[in-house]
DNA sequence: CTTTGCATTATTTTT
DNA sequence: TAATGCAAAG
């Protein structure tokens, strides 16, 4: 069989398995891919399933897409028909067809974080909580948990009823879960779990699924949560006891523990599927054997894990440097400095390179050392194009005509652009709305009932009959037009044109760039209607979406998004005790064994040449923090790693920094030549030291006033003054507006 | 109704 | 530092 010809023995014997479960364990650079690739053209080629009876399970679109490609080169079939795709778009694909069986209008939406965190904060108001004792964040990752666990609001409110803080935030969750069914829309974690209800409910739909799917494929197993999980046994299970599922993972590199991943997915899976065989992949394609020791030396300090070995025919390499730095700014230059000598001195290209960071908020630093020094970069995550306001508003538009009852949306854009339509017209909507239980557009059809003024019902029903426009209008054009017609018809584009800032010109620029995206997917899919277009832009992730256009770049991005790519040169930044690994304020959230994986990703990114930096002195929430270096450096064995002397190493900046003195920004002055050349730090309007209780002061806009205390809280100073108008104030004192009189 | 400006607060990773 | 929230002014 030729097809298997280029696989190596344990590749080979995977790819080729027959039936039955099977766990492959494929450490990082072992060629998983390829085996996943390799085995679907196979079960194809040998007739042992037809395109169609084959469905491949991914983590990201990205990973799917590059799956659908490699296969389309292994195959002369075609492959179109094949389901390979992420597990939430699999779901919206079963639950598009089947989702009124268990209650749902078909044209759900889909509500992604952000919906869902005002869905949340609503859910909290109307309950009348505490909104600083009940924070939306933490009560979004309960909900999405418990959702997880398969736990209902009201078995959730059971399990607390004794502790009053749970007990309301299982309200909340009842509360959302109304919210979301009255919208006719899913988070999430719904699409998955109805998924599986229905599944479980219909037996019809069940054994359809069952009977067509006859290879199921899981891709990066160990990432897969419970309800992921009960996914796979549900539709690998077959009525006749048949059961080809075939997972691919690697418990060390298991990162998503904190959105409800199990690891013991991975490592219980020959428990659960009985019978299951197991093939290793431990052979490394990718790094040279000083950065798989390096890696092994990591990962062995783990207890959750199966055990392997990685190696390859790749022997020596270069040694990795460990480089200790002053400050984050001093870390950025730095490394700067060092893609500079790569390309210099290796012939290296920009492309070759990534910079990889444990949190978003470290790229900043990272990125104006980057734009100093000249070196051209793109940024995975951060900004994110579809999070962008302008590209939420219109995706609002396209979510109402397509789902009514969609209130998220029609709050977001119901006085977007600007109709008059306030504050207080949509809480009066709002509560009709509530009362009669029905969704806020239908209400907008009883204006009469509501009791708003006669300006505002006639704004109001203006913005109806243009959205029932809209709504004939989606059925009969193309998606790209209809987003441009929406775009002019709402005056959002006028409303745009007249914005003649920098910003105003970049939200043009911004949908311009949606609506090319929406032809360059019209384009590329059969199914290219609005439903298809809305799941897909909801259920794009940030990796998916990196611009490739942008080529010859460095890369910056987290390390959680750089899982399964590879560079030939690594920067590994921020390895300092508290960020990496990370260390939350919430106890026992943190989980040292992941934070490990997570390094162990990191370093199994680079190819050829590994840098790993650290920061004494990191500016962290406005405030410098000074931290120990990471506890994982001492776990890379010693042989692996370069001697680095810091004091000569700073010696080589300096001389490098003397060439290019007059381009050198100040902050990395203040750094090499501390105190000298220090740059006067701005004065604060007053000087703690010169303001005693009992002066009296006069602010901008409160006039006259006493100082009853002065707190010091070690680096800011809050004043206390007693004003002879407006009463006591707690004022900032670096920022208050106040003068001694 | 909208804008502004000050004040407070919260900072991990994302399908 | 930056993002958001809130209250007062426009």
């Amino acid at each position: 069989m030729d097809l298997l010809q280029s696989l190596n023995e344990k590749q080979r014997e995977a790819a080729s398995h027959d039936k039955g479960p099977i766990l492959v364990i494929a450490g990082a650079g072992t060629g998983k891919t390829r085996v996943l690739t390799h085995r679907i053209a196979y079960l194809i080629d040998t007739n042992r399933a037809m395109p169609w009876e084959v469905l491949a399970i991914t983590f990201t679109n990205k990973a799917a897409n590059e799956m659908k490609e490699r296969i389309g080169q292994l195959l002369d079939y075609p492959i179109d028909r094949m389901w390979i795709g992420t597990f939430h778009s699999i779901c919206v694909r079963i639950l598009r067809k089947n989702i009124e069986r268990i209650g749902y209008d078909s044209n759900f939406v889909i509500y992604d974080t952000n919906d869902t965190k005002i869905v949340i904060k609503d859910c909290i108001k109307e309950l009348n909580l505490d909104t600083k004792k009940y924070n939306v964040n933490s009560i979004k990752s309960i909900i999405s948990s418990e959702k997880n666990r398969r736990n209902s609001a009201d078995d959730y409110i059971k399990e607390h009823f004794n502790e009053f803080y749970k007990r309301n935030v299982g309200e909340v969750y009842a509360l959302y879960e109304k919210k979301l069914k009255i919208a006719n829309a899913l988070d999430f974690d719904d699409l998955i779990l109805k998924t599986i209800i229905l599944l479980e409910n219909e037996q019809d739909v069940r054994e359809y699924y069952q009977e067509r799917f006859k290879y199921i494929l899981v891709d990066e197993y160990q990432d897969t949560n419970l309800v992921q999980y009960s996914l796979v046994k549900i539709l690998g299970k077959k009525p006749d006891g048949e059961n080809n599922v075939f997972v691919v993972g690697d418990e060390d590199q298991s990162i998503y523990g904190w959105r409800g991943a199990d690891i013991n997915n991975i490592l219980n899976f020959e428990k659960d599927f009985e019978g299951a065989k197991v093939v290793k992949l431990e052979k490394n394609y990718r790094s040279t054997n000083v950065i798989l020791n390096a890696a092994n030396g990591v990962i062995q300090n783990n207890c959750q894990r199966k055990g392997k070995n990685l190696y390859t025919d790749f022997e020596g390499g270069n040694l990795i440097r460990v480089l200790e730095m002053d400050n984050e700014k001093d870390e950025a230059f730095t490394v700067s400095c060092l893609i500079r000598k790569e390309i210099r001195e290796n012939n290296a290209s920009y492309s070759d390179m990534a910079v990889l960071y444990r949190t978003n908020a470290q790229s900043r630093a990272l990125e104006e050392g980057l734009i100093r020094e000249g070196i051209p970069y793109r940024i995975v995550g951060g900004l994110k194009f579809y999070e962008r306001k302008e590209i939420k508003d219109i995706m609002a538009y396209l979510m109402l005509t397509f789902n009514q009852k969609d209130n998220i949306s029609f709050d977001r854009i119901i006085n977007v652009p600007r109709r008059k339509i306030g504050q207080k017209t949509i809480d009066l909507i709002t509560e009709y709305a509530d009362r009669k239980g029905i969704s806020k557009f239908d209400s907008c059809y009883e204006l009469d009932g509501i009791g708003l003024t006669n300006s505002a019902s006639k704004s109001v029903s203006d913005f109806i009959s243009m959205m029932e426009m809209l709504m004939i209008k989606k059925d009969v054009m193309p998606v790209s037009e209809f987003i441009s017609d929406v775009f002019e018809v709402t005056g959002y584009k006028s409303m745009l044109l007249e914005d003649e800032t920098v910003e105003g010109r970049s939200r043009l620029e911004n949908i311009d760039e949606f609506l090319s995206a929406a032809k360059d997917f019209e384009e590329r899919y059969e199914d290219n209607g609005l439903e298809d277009f809305l799941s897909h832009v909801s259920l794009l992730a940030d990796i998916d979406k990196t611009d490739e256009t942008k080529n010859n770049c460095v890369t910056l991005m987290t390390v959680h998004s750089a899982k399964g790519l590879e560079y030939d040169t690594v920067f590994v930044t921020g390895l300092e005790d508290g960020i990496f690994p990370i260390i939350h304020q919430e106890p026992d959230s943190d989980d040292e064994e992941e934070e490990r994986r997570l390094f162990y990703v990191a370093i199994t990114r680079a190819k050829r040449m590994l840098f790993i930096t650290y920061a004494n002195d990191r500016m962290r929430f406005g405030n410098h923090e000074t931290k120990l270096k990471s506890r994982f450096l001492k776990e890379i064995p010693a042989e692996c790693v370069e001697d680095t002397n810091p004091m000569a190493y700073a010696a080589k900046k300096i001389e490098g920094l003397d060439k290019n003195i007059k381009k050198m920004p100040s902050f990395v002055k203040s750094n090499f030549f501390k105190g000298s050349l220090d740059v006067e730090k701005e004065k604060p309007k007053l000087k703690s030291d010169k303001i005693v209780a009992g002066d009296k002061v006069m602010h901008k806009s409160w006039g006259v006033g006493t100082v009853v205390q002065i707190k010091d809280d070690g680096d800011s100073k809050t004043v206390v003054i007693a004003f002879e108008s407006k009463g006591i104030k707690n004022l900032n004192l670096e920022y208050a507006p106040i003068e001694k009189i």
